[in-house]
DNA sequence: GAGATTCGTTAAACATGTTCATTGAACGTG
DNA sequence: CACGTTCAATGAACATGTTTAACGAATCTC
């Protein structure tokens, strides 16, 4: 019993020529899905175009959702980590718009898909929902250290909640692209920052009776 | 070509039947919706519930989708009326827990189904994304003017964009609910109201350089 | 190296959402 | 009332995602 561990790279003839035929899979199922759409998508097309049988594309990948995630699950991923490596210093609501802009792009590139791709990775079924909110997690702790370095400037007040706000960005974020791919608002972009700087502003009355740290 | 216009009562004996008909099969689909979830339910057997064929599920609802919003639609549209209607004077915030809290109870009342349930309102097509969008429409109109209201009492600042709030609002409850449904966070009345919290408060600092009128 | 075993692949079977031609009763018309 | 028309309802056919038994080549064991 030489067990291998799991995802540790193999050498024999069997495992290469699996990997290959995943590869093949994927790339054959990112064209489908990003040419016609995902429920448009056909499993046996998909296949066809890899080179294999239907079976074999449930084989590698367990159903039809589970292959959108693995063929554009890393897109994803390499967005973010050069959204965030890009970002530099610049005060904040700055550094949050470019963010906003890249990662809307990526959606933006994939207009056949970018219903679909929210939709799914919004609603996902484990084990994409646990990466997927590993990636949000990712950017969130960014976001909370962005704002931890803004109140360290002095551009917000001093012990601002961080992990808070970062949770009100990804509500504004999420908001304004539901609403564009479902053709309810146009410029998502513009949206994520009006809603910014409405919270970073706040709407109490200057001259409030109740004293700045208010907490019931 | 006596036409009757869309959406007329029709008084004989075929378009009786039929409104029968359509009424068992909507109430047998929100049974086994409600029972099994929304993919594990099988439209021969609320076909079959409902003591009709497959085809005239369809005949009626144009696809399964259709026929779950067609089933849970109008509960959702009653909920949101009195939640609306209940909301009393009350300071803002309590106002709008409320609101939240009876919003989530009507996801919270249906377990197996509240995730599909959100998924579809949220990405649905037309003609019931223009419906859901109304209704959201709705909500969003009553908060920005609690919103104006909060402001005429000096709650709020004067001047407060109360479109944008209700935005705002929007964001954090959807955000919160998804990440309910998605098992990542437990408490989502509770994370909706620490959002609308910091959203009023603000995290610019008192002392800050800009004016309190700051525009890009 | 020969036999036993594993496992990637396949094709056929299956489940289920959806389409469609057919039917017969309700309906309108004379 | 007799006729043609409409249309709700049907069930079979279809499309497609998914399951499964079987095959055969790579791998392992001795």
């Amino acid at each position: 019993m030489s067990n291998e561990s799991k995802s540790q790279k193999q050498t024999g003839v069997r495992a290469t020529q699996k990997a290959a035929t995943g590869q093949a899979v994927l790339e054959a199922a990112r064209e489908e899905f990003e040419r016609v759409g995902f429920e448009a998508a056909n499993l046996r097309a998909i296949a066809a175009r890899a080179g294999v049988s239907a079976g074999t594309v449930l084989h590698h990948y367990g159903d039809k959702r589970e292959l959108l995630h693995a063929a554009l699950f890393d897109d994803l991923e390499e967005t973010l980590r050069q959204a965030l490596e890009g970002l530099g210093p610049g005060p904040l609501e700055k550094q949050l718009s470019a963010l906003t802009r890249t990662v809307f792009g990526y959606y933006q590139r994939r207009p056949k898909l970018s219903r679909t791709l929210l939709k799914e990775s919004l609603f996902a079924d484990e084990p994409w929902a646990g990466k997927f909110t590993a990636q949000v997690g990712g950017v969130h702790g960014a976001i909370a250290r962005l704002a931890q370095e803004a109140s360290a400037r002095g551009e917000l007040r001093p012990g601002v909640d961080g992990a808070l706000f970062g949770a009100a960005y990804f509500s504004f974020f999420y908001f304004a692209l539901i609403s564009w791919v479902q053709g309810a608002h146009p410029a998502p972009v513009a949206m994520v920052e009006r809603l910014i700087g409405q919270h970073l502003e706040g709407l109490r009355p200057p001259s409030s009776l109740s004293p700045r740290r208010k907490e019931r």
